[in-house]
RNA sequence: GAGCCGGUAGCUCAGCUGGUAGAGCAACGGACUUUUAAUCCGUAGGUCCUGGGUUCGAUCCCCAGCCGGCUCACCA
């Protein structure tokens, strides 16, 4: 890399360093005292201007920031330096700055950092703006940045665009970059934190406990995927990086810890697409003496509270619908929603009629499915598209559902429920199971079911079933996809956009 | 994994079924002390994704590969 860049503008912008060095002019600083954001000069002078007079300056200050645009006119020029918080012009003359360090100016690139000291005040375009009385380099750019160039049009109010940094591979590839240079993408990570921030918050308030458990784990379970393997040298053993929280987070349960969550990475080793990254963000919350329908009704106020924090609302738009986190939220039992688009009662459909309609719906890879598998992939095929208002889909199939308990008076349904937004998954959630003898059997099952080829079951999990035999007290349990959570309230149509280094296969 | 589309200057893009490339912005030199898409004059900048093939000649046509986008599949 480093010899590649002969390019004639990388190559400029080296002889620029070089010069600096040349004029003792370090191109490197260790730090800047910054009196002002940008934002908050700006405002300092909007409040301070009525009391000054005509001519006055406004009052001094320090601000830093990149350098994104300039514009010379000789023995004066313009520029515009951007900080955390927003842009501010700066004026820079001749017979302020003086001979020396105005020539220096020269030597500055668009992307360089620099600090400006000097006064604030109102050009006749009206813009507020640092009249530089010195200004000094932060750190020289040896790479000129994708910036781009804005003009909005004085007629139609609308904004033109002469170049930017449009390319997706090469937005995610060098995120800082598409960081440094749209505003946007800035705001969209902020609004992101503050969605986390706020399921913090949420969740804190209401007793839980953040708690922190193993992302190396020597059994993987909590979900139907294929995991990622790696390798402990010293322990000489395989561990896999796990794929839920959730069997870690119940065992806290048994131990007395009431209420607990979890913010943190899953890893599912399955295809990349809009909705999927191999690694992301999970929350998972339990809470003990719940059930499913105490945990819908904690959803409901959970999302209706973030959704109102980071957006303003609790109606959002995405992708073109409009989405409202308004409780209660419609239930929707999966058996009589399937039952409804199959036309037939469940149990008057064998496994046998269950496949002819998943083959004439053109659903392939049915080799292996069992009964639930096939059901689900009818849901899937069949119901979940339409589901766009927040829906919890109830009352799962036990084959499903290997760690819900079963459903009151019904045994062949467990206590489970799925939210549905924009027809994607959201979240899912149980009445967990805390009968050991049960789980061992739910175990089994899936153990069968990896025989017959299901690559995505359980192992069983000797030590969570020990945990279990403790006394697992009643517990409400949920998860949440916090990206699609956050694409949906941010109207982003990949989950690539809402990840700050999405996987990408390596250049 | 399949289908379709794409990869050309730092960025955004154009390039006629073939004659070894252009524009805008950015850059460089010059003029300009309140501009804001600054303006004006001038200059330079390319592994046309990679490797083969066809051809007198390939950014263009063919084959293979790499990378990406979209759709589908996979993903309780």
């Amino acid at each position: 890399m480093e010899e590649a860049t002969t390019s004639q503008l990388l190559r400029t912008r080296r002889e620029k360093l070089e010069a600096l060095e040349r004029k003792d002019i370090v191109p490197f600083s260790y730090g800047f005292d910054r009196t002002h954001t940008s934002a908050e000069a700006l405002a300092l002078f909007e409040q301070e201007e009525e009391s000054l007079s005509d001519g006055q300056p406004g009052s001094r200050v320090r601000i830093a920031g990149r350098m994104v645009s300039f514009r010379g006119h000789g023995k004066s020029s313009f520029a515009h330096v951007q900080d955390g918080e927003g842009r501010i012009q700066i004026y820079l003359r001749l017979n302020v700055l003086g001979p020396e360090p105005y020539e220096h100016l020269d030597l500055v690139d668009l992307g360089d950092w620099i600090g400006v000291e000097g006064t604030l005040f109102r050009t006749r375009t009206g813009e507020v703006t640092v009249q530089a009385e010195t200004w000094e380099m932060l750190a020289k750019s040896l790479r000129p940045l994708p910036l781009a160039k804005e003009e909005v049009d004085p007629e139609t109010g609308e904004t033109r665009v002469h170049s930017g940094f449009q390319d997706r591979q090469s937005r995610y590839r060098q995120r800082y970059a598409d960081l440094a240079v749209h505003d946007e993408i800035r705001d969209l990570f902020r609004v992101r934190a503050r969605i986390v921030a706020e399921l913090r918050a949420f969740l804190d308030e209401r007793g839980y406990l953040e708690v922190e458990t193993p992302v190396l784990q020597p059994i993987y379970g909590g979900a139907a995927a294929r995991p990622f393997v790696t390798r402990h040298n010293a322990l000489g053993t395989d561990l896999y990086l796990r794929i839920a929280d959730e069997l870690y987070l119940k065992r806290l349960i048994v131990g007395g810890l009431e209420r607990v969550y979890e913010i943190g990475k899953d890893f599912r080793n399955e295809g990349i697409d809009r909705f999927h990254n191999p690694e992301f963000t999970m929350l998972e919350f339990y809470e003990a003496f719940a059930d499913y329908e105490d945990m819908m009704e904690v959803v409901e106020a959970l999302l209706e509270r973030v959704a109102t924090e980071a957006t303003g609302s609790a109606t959002v738009t995405f992708q073109g619908d409009e989405i409202a986190f308004k409780p209660p939220f419609r239930r929707l039992p999966f058996v009589e929603a399937l039952e409804g688009e199959l036309g037939a009662a469940l149990d008057d459909l064998t496994d046998a009629d269950l496949r002819n309609r998943a083959e004439s719906l053109g659903i392939p890879d049915l080799k292996g499915a069992g009964r639930g598998k096939l059901l689900d992939k009818l849901f899937d095929a069949l119901v979940q598209g339409d589901l766009v208002q927040p829906t919890f889909v109830v009352d799962y199939p036990r084959e499903l559902s290997p760690l819900a308990k079963p459903k009151r008076g019904q045994p062949k349904l467990t206590e489970r429920f799925e939210l549905f937004v924009a027809g994607q998954e959201v979240a899912n959630a149980f009445s967990e199971l805390n009968d050991p003898l049960d789980q061992r059997a739910r175990f089994e099952d899936q153990v069968r079911l990896a025989g017959a080829g299901d690559d995505e079951s359980h192992p069983i999990d000797e030590d969570y079933l020990q945990a279990m035999e403790y006394g697992m007290p009643p517990t409400g349990g949920v998860g949440i996809g916090v990206d699609r959570l956050v694409m949906i309230l941010t109207d982003q149509p990949t989950i690539r956009e809402v990840i700050l280094f999405p996987i990408l296969r390596p250049e």
